[in-house]
DNA sequence: CGCATAACTCAACAACCGTTGACCTCAACA
DNA sequence: TGTTGAGGTCAACGGTTGTTGAGTTATGCG
């Protein structure tokens, strides 16, 4: 990580636009006259290979991982890596892609019942990291951001003007941004400690057991009183 | 990180025995009769190195630190490291040695009175993040763990036997594994947050108002009730 | 002084990295 | 059916990596 230029800000790739394609997807592109030719994304490879990085960035971290090791769990050759994605970059940026319906239960829980909120939001959280399809993305986006500091920017980026922002117009706390960062804090240590450090008895105790202990805590953050 | 077999767990080079040097130091060598030669360690360059490493280390993770730029930083030569140290995970594992006193001091917090353990414990941990000399080794401790499997391993190990075990033996708590381990997880995940996600307002508070903040719940770990 | 030993440098090794461009192979439409 | 564009492979590039061995310089003791 040094010869390689980190995150795209602004792509010299676009910006020389001489580069390979990497096809941007993006799903509500014009799908202008189209004569002729291969539908993309037809065959699940470009899927196969983004999870294969995602699980290895998130083994690995972000230096760790290679781009042949990545097209080595999908069984294809690494330079269709680099066709799909453009560089390892933006890979990265696109494993990291946080899902939207995150960014969209945390407000809603929030404008719930208050009472709760503290139990319901800690589940939700804690149930994020259990299920494989969301947890590995996770455990990615942690491990990428301790040891990359623009992986740390970008979730900076996202947490502050993106999750809080959207959370404090939902609800009616004062002082939400602090609520907030603090419950955050304490529900991705306690993350940290059973799923990277898997330390006992944290790793090894049910999900149920260990909401009933922690919620307290993110209940006092949320709605007790700040000194 | 494929290519160098990580952590020398029974060290090749010392089995082989014919590898360089690289002192053990060790203190407690029986120094023998030694006629004549330079002394080691008299120049401070070994520290320089040391200190180097644990910098790189801390920003960049264990795959994104390489010798040659601990060696430049340090103002030596790329083989001066391995001279001192042997491999990179040697220098890694050297850099992750837990200062001896931390687990001397938790256990001694944890016989301290009860109502107030919370608040010393968490104010010890922080203040150890916020000290540059003590900081410092935490976040590479804290990245390193994210991004290295062998170091994860390591940490869990140094967690599990040693400061939880001595620290049951230092206390009359129930259960305490699970205390500590919840207490472990708050202090480290509001770190986390604060020192390298680097998220307002838990990057810019002062410290007494962290404490102020997280103390409460440390101490309903340590001495609440347990479901 | 002269010997022994540690500190330190230098040049090179083989392995592996991200990235590239040329090339081939399919699937879908005109 | 021929054309078109996406899927996919291949070999190679320049550069960086951890590591090594041989050699040089500095330092302390007899």
């Amino acid at each position: 990580m040094s010869y390689a230029r980190v995150m795209p800000r602004s792509s010299t790739r676009e910006a020389t636009g001489r580069g390979r394609s990497a096809p941007e997807d993006g799903g509500a592109t014009a799908r202008r006259t189209h004569a002729g030719g291969r539908r993309a994304g037809q065959s699940g490879t470009r899927d196969a290979v983004l999870i294969a990085a995602r699980q290895s960035f998130a083994r690995q971290g972000y230096a760790g991982t290679t781009i042949r090791a990545i097209a080595s769990t999908a069984g294809v050759d690494p330079a269709l890596v680099l066709h799909f994605f453009g560089s390892k970059d933006a890979l990265f940026a696109t494993c990291l892609a946080f899902p939207q319906d995150v960014a969209d239960t945390v407000p809603r829980i929030l404008a719930g019942p208050a009472r709760t909120v503290g139990e319901r939001l800690t589940r939700f959280y804690f149930e994020l990291w259990e299920r494989p399809e969301t947890g590995q993305p996770l455990r990615a986006m942690f491990r990428s951001v301790a040891s990359n500091e623009d992986a740390a920017r970008m979730a900076h980026e996202f947490i502050g003007s993106h999750l809080v922002a959207r959370a404090a117009e939902a609800s009616n706390y004062d002082r939400v941004d602090l609520r907030l960062t603090l419950a955050g804090g304490q529900l991705a240590g306690v993350m940290y400690a059973r799923h990277i450090v898997a330390v006992a008895p944290l790793a090894t105790m049910s999900l149920d057991d260990l909401v009933r202990h922690v919620a307290p805590s993110v209940q006092r953050y949320l709605t007790g009183t700040l000194p």
